[in-house]
DNA sequence: GTGATGAGTCAGCAG
DNA sequence: CTGCTGACTCATCAC
């Protein structure tokens, strides 16, 4: 029998899936170039399944990083337009406020001086009327 | 001399830096297999600098992702507080404007029916003090 | 011919 | 030893 074809019975995938243990319990009877041959294969096949699933880490976390990116980059959107709305409303309103001031305005100028039709109010001079403000303003 | 020897002259860097042409030049009266390891030699030293301006180019895109990341997260951070101060300065308008209504509100009732002490108004029955809002409303 | 990149190999570190 | 990763080599592709 051929020493060097002795190895070859274990294909690659079952020699990477083999435990040590397994692996010495095969090799029992052979010499020990070859044991150390196949140790050393199978350390390389397990490297190159190393390797392999390094570059897939690699790439996962690559695109990880984008879906990240890219879910940040909806919520400043979303942010951006929600401020926006708010800011619409808060202009909005302040225009209503600036409005009703006015109409407010006017109102305490006509308590402070009626139309004309009713003649003359006969106001007490100080009376509650004239320039009081809401205690929030 | 040794033939082995002879591509030795040139080292790794000059190896790297010269041109083909250049190269050509220089290995004028050498025999052709001297000159195919040569070129070979040439192509797997600038295999090399490929190989790590791939890994460096992997690297600073890395990089670049994940410094993007942050940029995108302190934005929306700042754009969660500008919304938090915008959404307050609209509540704080919000209680500002009730108040202001319920104050001309109070006005116009004033204004309906004043004191008691200049007797019952004559008001026309359309008056323009009683029910009118702001045109903005 | 030149440059880039996936895959495999090896060295060397960490656990 | 096992697993991982940087560096290198090679095959292969695109220009």
């Amino acid at each position: 029998m051929q020493r060097p074809a002795m190895s070859a019975h274990i294909s690659d995938d079952e020699l990477v899936a083999m435990s040590v243990k397994e692996l010495n319990k095969t090799l029992k009877g052979m010499p020990r170039e070859e044991v150390i041959k196949l140790k050393q294969r199978r350390r390389t096949l397990k490297n190159r399944g190393y390797a392999a699933n390094c570059r897939e880490k690699r790439m996962s976390q690559k695109e990880e990083l984008e879906t990240e990116k890219e879910r940040l980059r909806a919520e400043v959107h979303r942010l951006q337009r929600e401020n926006d709305v708010v800011k619409m409303e808060l202009t909005s309103l302040k225009n209503k406020y600036d409005a009703l001031q006015r109409f407010a305005e006017v109102n305490r100028i006509k308590v402070l001086a009626p139309p004309m039709m009713f003649g003359p109010p006969h106001f007490h001079h100080d009376s509650m009327l004239v320039k009081s403000e809401p205690s929030h303003a």
